[in-house]
DNA sequence: AAATTAAGTGCGTCATTGGCGTATTTTTGT
DNA sequence: ACAAAAATACGCCAATGACGCACTTAATTT
């Protein structure tokens, strides 16, 4: 767990956010990009229903995320670029 | 993508969710467990600021999150899942 | 022991969440 | 092609989480 590899990836997360953060500070902070829920979705070939499961939250707020009305937290788009990169191996993780 | 494999991993996620939500219904469902906030962040060795840049939340709220203050919402707890499961995987993911 | 760096907190504001009901669209089976 | 079923879309809105600010209080490091 502790071995130079990782800690060089720790440095390198923590430095990618502190360069981001140099900018403005809306009430709140945009630290990964706004995600294309439809697309990622679509990777899956999920229901809204199903995807939502998946993610945590309602199908409700699925949808409002795909129409534009509600952004995901924080949380939510780091989670959506995990599932973007690597579908298969988030899911595994989270279905443990 | 779409073998077979895949879809069973899909299938077995939906339905374990099913399940899941045979009973009550809070206002907010809870589909994952509590997470342990902080012995999951030991486990990264990163401090609180560095932590919760990683998660995409505010050093505030990681806190409020570890003095069980407040709870972290569905996909944050997924995300925690992940990250406890395979911290290396999850870190280089987001990292991308 | 002084200086850094990390953690913890009260307060206040604001965006997100998500159940429920209903309407519309898309997919599927025959 | 057509009806039945499944998937999507959306208004309403109380409850709750997010988090900036401005400190205070540990820990670490030098």
């Amino acid at each position: 767990m502790n071995d130079d590899l990782f800690k060089q990836l720790i440095e390198s997360v923590g430095q990618a956010n502190d360069i981001i953060k140099g900018n403005a500070r809306p009430t709140r902070t945009t630290k990964f990009a706004e995600p294309q829920v439809r697309a990622i979705r679509a990777k899956t070939g999920l229901t809204q229903a199903r995807f939502a499961d998946v993610l945590g939250v309602s199908k409700r707020t699925l949808e409002n995320w795909e129409q534009g009305r509600r952004h995901p937290t924080g949380p939510a788009r780091a989670l959506l670029k995990i599932l973007d990169a690597d579908p298969k191996h988030a899911l595994e993780a989270l279905n443990q």
